[in-house]
RNA sequence: GCCAAUGUAGCUCAGUCUGGCUAGAGCAUUCGACUUGUAAUCGAAAGGUCGUGGGUUCAGAUCCCAUCAUUGGCUCCA
């Protein structure tokens, strides 16, 4: 059976004339107009038997629930094939058809009819699709438009592959997603939910957004593509300091850092079948007959570096890191969204080169953990995500340890995706998802073993035995996107706020620590000393010399989460102590100048520093309203 | 990309449905006064081709068409 399934805004039809013998009796010639509805034009086929008319009606119900439709016209349409069946078993079928789609509003045009008609289809990409379907086997290509160029094959198959859903637990149970019990896993639930039946429900905007302009970080900049941002001195601050921590991580870890072009020649040899896979998210650059692209992760770079390399099995794992700045994926502008979703972003990009696969899992525990460590230090907790890991039946049959272990260190019920087959180029991968204050899912840290690239790319090492092999790669974000890190505090800052909390960033990421406020103009010099002695302890710390109440001067510092106010009067000018006001309990403490630096260090050691990025007297900072 | 909502001063918004006075307010900015004790001192000035481009009209921020951007949903997420 073959069906062009369209929806449309209205269709008018009106039977002219019989065309066959066993057409329709009894059929009205009048015009026919319906509205807002789905037609199907559909013509059964030689071997079509009642199972093929129940699962026609079962896809179409399927994708009409998916757009959203009800209305439903069944339109005999023997056009679309040459291998009809007899019309007395197409009329069957076609009425079994109506029949077992009774929860819509359907009906169907007369058959055997020669009929005139006018149609206005809606413009959506889903609105045109066409399927065939056959006895045994179900293919069909959706959301596919005549007019557009052919699909690749790897968009195609990647909707054909299926997916099946499990939940693992810490203690090795493996469940079907649909009896597993969330009841004490509301955020798993909510990537479960996300990501297989892909239904969610928001009518605000995400409060990261408010407040990635408010704390003047960053900005849309309307001069440059959408998903391209701007980020102010306190944002490129926070963002560098960052991806300094990061990048510090790896190098501990055995990462070593290197920079590679973020453009390349798709016609490249290396470039094609990769690019043919996974293609049309990319920007795109001519110059001088060159097709060039924009990178839309760090791997091509690190891979045709690696193919340079003599390897040795004594040489790896050999690990390869990058901080892309930037990346680039050329998303569709409706799924832009703040910082959580952009077309350039920055992404800490680490790939190992593992000489088999029992070393590739060791890696990975290792990378693991590394992830992990990462994340918490940047101030985002275990509770905040949550994990997915995602493999071939095959690897996991033989690998089931691998992945429990994994489980066993995140120490929760994870979300599980099953492939029959192996599709993309890696057998497993896993990630952090963060969940936010909509309910909206979104990876951070990721790690994938790559089984196929080595190949591609031509490396090669030499083993034990001096025989020349392909290494198993492993494609690792220790944090995800930096600008997602910063969209991931945000949101959790905007949660403490709707839950009555006072919002803040952690303090070695804030971009004033403390500030000093002078009663009158009259403290304005003891208050420039005191600054010189606190910042050479590597804090950054401002003055507030603005004309204005103390009261205005404490409010506006509150405003900016500035964790440490000191107010210098009389009284202060003459003690020993600092009177120092805490933001997170709001008190005024006193204490001695030794005991507070060591408070402070306490709490950003280990954390990279840099100095402030914005004038230290706040009167002559310009003022930032975004 | 599709559907919907939104777009007015640097920022947050009123005015748009029902076309008609010099397009308003608060904050921020500038100037002046005040010299402040832990979340908003007082006064004044300046600031706008009402997202952009067309159209209808005696008259357009307001109605119509197109377009751009943002947000939400869909799709997507290597």
């Amino acid at each position: 059976m073959r069906i062009l399934q369209l929806h449309c805004d209205s269709i008018e039809y009106t039977p002219t004339k019989k065309e066959i013998k066993s057409a329709e009796e009894d059929v009205s010639t009048d015009t026919i107009r319906l509205e807002e509805l789905v037609v199907a034009f559909v013509a059964v086929e030689k071997d079509d038997d009642s199972s093929v008319a129940e699962d026609a009606i079962f896809q179409i119900k399927n994708s009409m629930d998916k757009i959203g439709c009800k209305k439903l016209l069944l339109y005999p349409y023997a056009h679309l094939s040459s291998n009809l069946a007899p019309p007395y078993l197409a009329i069957s079928l076609l009425k079994e058809m109506e029949s077992s789609a009774s929860e819509l509003e359907v009906s169907h045009s007369p058959f055997g009819w020669t009929k005139s008609y006018k149609i206005q289809v809606k413009g959506h990409p889903l609105a045109e699709s066409s399927k065939v379907i056959t006895k045994k086997e179900t293919q069909f290509l959706e959301g596919k438009k005549p007019e557009e160029e052919a699909t690749s094959e790897a968009l195609k198959s990647e909707s054909k592959i299926k997916s099946f859903w499990n939940i693992l637990s810490p203690d090795g149970t493996m469940t079907p997603m649909s009896e597993f019990n969330f009841a004490n896993h509301k955020k798993l639930e909510i990537l479960s939910k996300y990501e297989s039946a892909k239904k969610r429900s928001v009518d605000e905007p995400p409060p990261h957004v408010a407040l990635m302009k408010k704390l003047a970080i960053a900005d849309y900049e309307p001069a440059s593509d959408s998903g391209n941002m701007r980020f102010f001195p306190n944002g490129r601050l926070i963002k560098s300091l960052i991806e300094q921590y990061v990048t510090k991580r790896v190098k501990e870890y055995g990462g070593y850092e290197v920079e590679t072009p973020i453009m390349y020649d798709s016609h490249h040899p290396s470039m094609v079948s990769y690019f043919n896979r996974f293609p049309a998210r990319q920007y795109n650059i001519d110059s001088e007959g060159k097709k060039l692209f924009l990178r839309f992760a760090a791997c091509f770079g690190q891979f045709l570096m690696a193919n340079e390399f003599q390897l040795s099995y004594k040489n790896l794992p050999y690990r390869l890191y990058e901080l892309t700045r930037y990346s680039f994926r050329r998303e569709q502008s409706g799924e832009l969204v703040g910082l959580r979703r952009l077309r350039a972003f920055t992404m800490p990009d680490c790939h190992a080169f593992c000489k088999d696969l029992d070393q590739s899992i060791q890696e990975i525990q290792t990378r693991f953990d590394l992830s992990q460590s990462v994340l918490n230090e940047l101030g985002i907790e275990e509770s905040d995500y949550e994990m997915a890991i995602r493999f071939t039946e095959d690897f996991y049959n033989e690998n089931k340890k691998t992945v429990q272990e994994l489980v066993k260190k995140l120490g929760k019920p994870v979300l599980i995706e099953m492939w029959k087959e192996k599709f993309f180029y890696f057998v497993l991968k896993w990630e952090f998802n963060f969940i936010d204050n909509l309910g909206k899912a979104s990876a951070l840290s990721t790690d994938q073993i790559d089984v196929e690239n080595g190949k591609r790319y031509g490396i090669d090492f030499v083993d034990e035995n001096n025989v020349k092999r392909n290494p198993i790669i492993l494609h690792n974000s220790p944090s995800g996107a930096i600008e997602r890190i910063i969209y991931a505090l945000l949101e959790k800052a905007a949660f403490d706020s709707k839950q009555g909390r006072k919002p803040q960033l952690p303090l070695w990421l804030s971009p004033t620590q403390v500030r000093i406020i002078p009663l009158t103009d009259d403290f304005i010099d003891i208050c420039n000393s005191l600054a010189q002695k606190i910042s050479s302890q590597n804090i950054r710390v401002d003055i507030d010399d603005r004309n204005d109440s103390i009261g205005k001067r404490i409010r506006e510092a509150e405003k900016e989460w500035i964790r440490y106010i000191l107010v210098i009067g009389e009284k202060e000018a003459t003690s020993e102590n600092l009177s120092i006001r805490d933001r997170k309990t709001g008190d005024v403490r006193e204490l001695s100048f030794d005991t507070f630096i060591a408070e402070f260090n306490d709490q950003t050691k280990n954390k990279p520093f840099s100095g402030l990025n914005t004038p230290k007297l706040l009167s002559q900072r310009p003022q930032l309203m975004v």
